[in-house]
DNA sequence: TAAATTTGGACATTATTTGTCCAAACGTTA
DNA sequence: TAACGTTTGGACAAATAATGTCCAAATTTA
């Protein structure tokens, strides 16, 4: 039915893309040029020490031809997971945040 | 055991402020003085147009006499789906937060 | 209607994000 | 070890977003 959008290692995406790479035998250089960036810029995605855009994982998706659904999510999910950080209440707010999107979809006030 | 820290309606956290503020029957320009901020500011944040801080969520939690935790889940959980709004992904990528905030607990590695 | 309260929007200030650039560090291999 | 390709670190600048001030208009209350 609904597909597991997870792999059996967590991957953080940063991790995600330089594995995508690594497996292309393609330099930072090359890669970086193909999404109109810096190499060095991209080296600090893969390492988690910035953060890409949604238009660039987007763009990564289509250059390691990988499902571009499954890295937005992973991406997102980093993203969530960096307003949380430090946060001990983590796992409640997810909680929370699920609640309220059933609630929403349910009320169809997306707004 | 563990406790519930959602009510019976789904309020945003804005929504949340303005009841409070309310029950206390108190104006706009009282609670933004106490939080050194400016009436209308308050009044953009009750309506979610504007964001709190971590600190004035705090605060108002401690004005109004209201559990500091419960609060600031509601403002926290808003962030999160504020990150996701549009996204029609959002309940995907909330299970997989949830996936990966309990791998790092298990491997203790919050960094 | 008068007074109090709330809202809207232009503006300034500050903080964060995002990218450029260059040099140093690292790794591989001749 | 020297030379080369690759990766990383950090200073800097530009663009963008967040945050607050101020004032006047709109709305509500008495």
């Amino acid at each position: 039915m609904s597909k597991r959008y997870y792999s059996k290692q967590m991957f953080s995406i940063g991790e995600k893309i330089r594995d995508l790479r690594k497996e292309s035998g393609l330099p930072l250089r090359k890669i970086a040029a193909e999404l109109d960036l810096d190499q060095s810029v991209l080296s600090k995605i893969e390492r988690g020490e910035r953060k890409a855009s949604r238009e660039q994982i987007i763009q990564i998706a289509q250059i390691f031809k990988v499902d571009e659904k499954e890295l937005l999510i992973n991406y997102l999910s980093d993203k969530v997971l960096y307003d949380l950080k430090n946060e001990e209440l983590a796992t409640d707010v997810l909680k929370i945040a699920e609640e309220k999107i059933r609630y929403m979809i349910k009320h169809q006030n997306g707004k």
